[in-house]
DNA sequence: AGTAAGTCGGACAGTACAGTCCGAGTTGAA
DNA sequence: TTCAACTCGGACTGTACTGTCCGACTTACT
């Protein structure tokens, strides 16, 4: 079963499936232990509405794991990864998807412990088909280092990009001045020597 | 009220407390809604035990935070930040706290949110006091970048130190090998150019 | 316009947990 | 050795949540 079968829905169902999975990433992004009821509020609809589309918590936060990763995945795709310089290449797709990465990397917490680590790594293959090329290639050129996995550098960007989330949301450093911080934070990590 | 009256306990008791606290930070690092009754059992001790020193959850969560700001400031004084050359002392302070720094980001993102930003900074204090003035030294000599608040690299050096913990507990690299990369990553994530 | 699909609002049972209490037993201190 | 401090085991209350159900109402399709 490549995708679940394409279910005939009314539209307005279709749209408060879409409002509840944007209310539940927001909502979990910021409390990981955010309850049905407050997921519901932020999705202006009633509980029980939820369990119409999703049977139940955890099936939800499936649906939310997967739109977060569909997310990076897509804003990674249109910043051409393979596109130039690997160095100008990750530069390039850090810029467009930090920001998503950071809210993947609260839903990853969330889900780590729930689900297995093979599970887990099984529904990160859309982000990683287009970013581990990227870090290979810079590792071939030797502009990142080599003498770590790629998965460190994943995991360096993604941790790099969440504190850089929490870093502005807590005030202590301006909305204009993340970016360039984040950015050279970042390559500085992978870069080698 | 500097510290808390030096109350009259008998040994166990004592040591029942040190216990509880331990288990309470193990557990928590592991799982931020470990329950009373998780941590008891880790402790080796019944549920009311537990209240029998910290009256309620949220108490033993002020005690294990502080405790593990302890920790942190103590194995960070001992490594002496302010000999020698910044980047060398930096090496050597996140060789002898790396892992506890990382249990220390655990529980900082359980107390976000239950604590104000002011509350927060206050109980940093200690291990403030030992790392600013290292990183500051470095800023002011040039190897460490000067285009970002000191606290954007502290915040940068618990991220990293977090994400190393996590990729050895997730099996994604080894024992031998962490140490060297997490200390070669937040090195050159500090590092100016 | 008619009908099926979906929502609302609220009630309900089940579960897991924090916090309280107490009586019986154990341990440390003088 | 004596007594107070402490622990144990378990029972109990209150609360917050998940998941289920249902009847009245509204919305989208044809």
């Amino acid at each position: 079963m490549p995708t679940s079968p394409p279910k005939r829905r009314r539209a307005d169902a279709e749209r408060n499936i879409v409002s509840i999975i944007n209310a539940a990433l927001e909502a979990l992004a910021s409390d990981p232990d955010a309850s049905m009821a407050e997921i519901a509020r932020r999705a202006g609809v009633v509980r029980a509405t939820i369990y119409m589309h999703f049977p139940t918590r955890e099936s939800l936060l499936d649906a939310v794991m997967e739109s977060a990763v569909a997310q990076v995945a897509e804003a990674t795709a249109q910043a051409e990864p393979s596109r130039g310089e690997p160095e100008e290449a990750l530069e390039r797709v850090l810029r467009s998807t930090w920001q998503k990465l950071s809210d993947f990397h609260a839903l990853l917490a969330i889900n780590t412990g729930r689900l297995s680590a093979k599970e887990l790594h099984r529904r990160h293959q859309p982000v990683m088909t287009l970013f581990v090329p990227l870090i290979e290639r810079g590792q071939k050129k030797g502009v990142f280092r080599r003498d770590v996995p790629v998965s460190w550098h994943l995991a360096m960007v993604r941790a790099i990009a969440h504190a850089a989330s929490a870093e502005v949301r807590s005030g202590r450093i301006s909305e204009s001045h993340v970016e360039p911080a984040m950015l050279s934070t970042a390559l500085n990590a992978l870069r080698s020597q």
